[in-house]
DNA sequence: AAACGCATGTAAGCAGTTACATGATTAG
DNA sequence: CTAATCATGTAACTGCTTACATGCGTTT
């Protein structure tokens, strides 16, 4: 139950619409917690009717009311006792994994293809964290300042798809599929 | 809907009960795909009915009889057809994770207790994890050759534990908690 | 003319969690 | 006497996904 902490979380830095909160989440929280823009907007209804947070329309010429939402003092209160919680303590749970496992059953060509795939995406998912990362290095003291917590999550990711990549290398290496090209599948 | 996979393949490697399951779910897969025992079952019921797997049951005295599941040439037709589909990439999701990104609202000595916290569970995890790729490095090259896929989604667990703490450790220096003493948070 | 960005949702369904439930045997 | 191990489940609920739905304005 992350989501409805993490739209807290994200509205204490700046109120917004569903729609802000969805591209918000995009390019922060979204690195460590998906959500889809249906969950999102379902997630603020059950907020908003459990007064944690208040909703202002916007009304615009041809578009849709933005609907803005903030935290109320109560949603305040929930956000912080839900910091003081302990939080849970997770492993991977990922579908590549359980692949690998029973990797036996697979031609190897098939496996090495897929763990090209996923080197490609992990690599993508790393330098736009680098980009970030830099770019908030980049920025004039005061602003940067704003950024050190999200900052450190952003760190985390570039651990998380370096353990990836590093992995990925040695499993071609041990599984003896660097000498298989992916296009030999067929 | 990975756990029904993740049963499958297990049962690719030996046939079991539920309850077999469950025991070497928290010894392999498990590390990397928690399962609570109600699910295993509840997956196991659908998989009968689906044909995917057959069940025998061993009658015992003073205990409820076993219910010794195996795979069906159907099972094994879905499990490779599984396999031959891209898995998707997934990103971390940890409640941790929200937690510092919101971190500015906590109190240092919170922060600093919870990080603590992490850092010796995915110690003991880590632990646990060499001990067993130990153990199977350790084994004669006949039994050893049977374990090469599972033991390199072991490795990616190490990959990963050693990730959080590499990272536990910077995120100790950056945010300035490392004269913080777990004890002060009261 | 097509695609993309803005802006909002509903409905159905599934995977997984949490709580509850039973009961014998064996080890400390 | 208590706890753990063996062995199986049901029921209620929740969080999330997938598919469906609408409609204007701007860019290509």
């Amino acid at each position: 139950m992350s989501l409805r902490h993490a739209i807290l979380a994200l509205l204490d830095v700046e109120p917004g619409s569903g729609y802000d909160l969805n591209t918000r989440f995009k390019r922060s929280v979204g690195f460590f917690w998906h959500a889809s823009h249906q969950q999102v907007y379902k997630e603020l209804h059950a907020l908003l009717e459990a007064g944690l947070v208040e909703c202002e329309e916007e009304l615009q010429s041809g578009k849709p009311a933005r609907k803005v939402y903030e935290l109320t003092a109560e949603g305040e209160r929930a956000l912080d006792a839900w910091l003081a919680e302990e939080a849970a303590y997770l492993k991977i749970r990922d579908p590549l994994l359980v692949k690998v496992f029973a990797g036996k059953r697979l031609p190897p060509a098939a496996l090495a293809a897929e763990l090209a795939r996923h080197r490609a995406q992990h690599e993508k998912t790393l330098a736009t964290y680098r980009e970030l990362d830099a770019m908030i290095a980049g920025l004039p003291p005061r602003r940067r300042a704003r950024y050190v917590y999200p900052q450190q999550t952003l760190r985390m990711g570039i651990h998380y798809e370096q353990a990836w990549l590093a992995w990925c290398a040695e499993c071609v290496r041990d599984l003896g599929l660097a000498t298989i090209v992916a296009g030999d599948e067929a």
